[in-house]
DNA sequence: GACCTTTTGACCTTGTCTGACCTTAATGTC
DNA sequence: GACATTAAGGTCAGACAAGGTCAAAAGGTC
């Protein structure tokens, strides 16, 4: 437990517990200055420890005044959306997708418009690719959404 | 959010929200003096940021009495979506992407929900893979969206 | 020793900012 | 009116400031 991996993750989580907002953006090169590192760990870090699937969204952005930052998505884990995202798994069909967009809009979760959005987002023809990655980057999709959603509840 | 160019985006941006005419006159050489920056700098703003696909024009004009006019232009949702859906074309990249969603939440032709839907499905790590075909299938999915939208209007 | 995780370094891409030099328009002078 | 002067804005290459990627080396674990 005493790697540089496990040092930085518990930086970055004991700062984000500290933010108001859910919310914290650091410098990749000041970070990896600061754990005497090379920058690249940070993205090591970021890939393995800050993954969407355990609630944390990660945005970047290059250039003169770049950042990282990491958002933690309070999910709790009983909530139905929990159990929602889980069902879209690794991979899934085109039907499958569009049964849990019916779904929520039978449930009035989200709005006609909503879900005709997000059914074009689905399409098979859209995502226009041979099988297993077809499924995958539908899955990717429509989790993605499905977490904006959530994002977007309060 | 602390380089130069996103600060004299915003001061633009403020400016023309308090303009009635959606039309703002300044001058490069003394918009520059405010920022303390090279009067080039102001064209890098203008180049990035107030791009007719962002839904600005910009109008100049040298010589003594020269200024630099920028004009809000309105998406009109009735007759423009043909235009929209063009300017998606083959391929496009995720910050053009994001673009179009801004202009379209901008101009109130779709709401906050749905331009964080569409956000959502056009991520560069959702879309997981490499170069060309990432922006192609970007593409594929906005220009669905955007037909979808096109579609739900009647 | 096979396998997985961590760590590094070389090289890449994107975004920002400046400075030197260029073009155009208005105004003043003869 | 011709010409010079002055007052704008335009262009572009290049420096600088981030973050990204990938493969290979190093370190752990069984």
């Amino acid at each position: 437990m005493a790697n540089l991996a496990d040092l930085i993750e518990q930086h970055l989580k004991r700062l984000l517990a500290k933010s108001e907002s859910g919310t914290v953006d650091v410098g990749r090169n000041q970070l990896a200055e600061t754990f005497s590192c090379a920058p690249s760990q940070i993205n090591y870090v970021l890939a393995t420890r800050f993954l969407l699937e355990h609630g944390y969204i990660v945005e970047t952005r290059r250039g003169g005044g770049g950042y990282v930052r990491i958002t933690v998505l309070e999910l709790d884990p009983n909530a139905d959306w929990q159990r929602l995202v889980n069902s879209v798994g690794e991979a899934i069909s085109q039907p499958r997708g569009e049964a849990i967009v019916n779904r929520l809009l039978r449930d009035g979760v989200v709005s006609h418009r909503e879900a005709l959005l997000m059914m074009a987002a689905l399409g098979r023809d859209v995502l226009s690719m041979k099988q297993p990655w077809c499924d995958i980057v539908r899955a990717n999709v429509l989790r993605s959404m499905l977490i904006a959603l959530y994002r977007a509840k309060r």
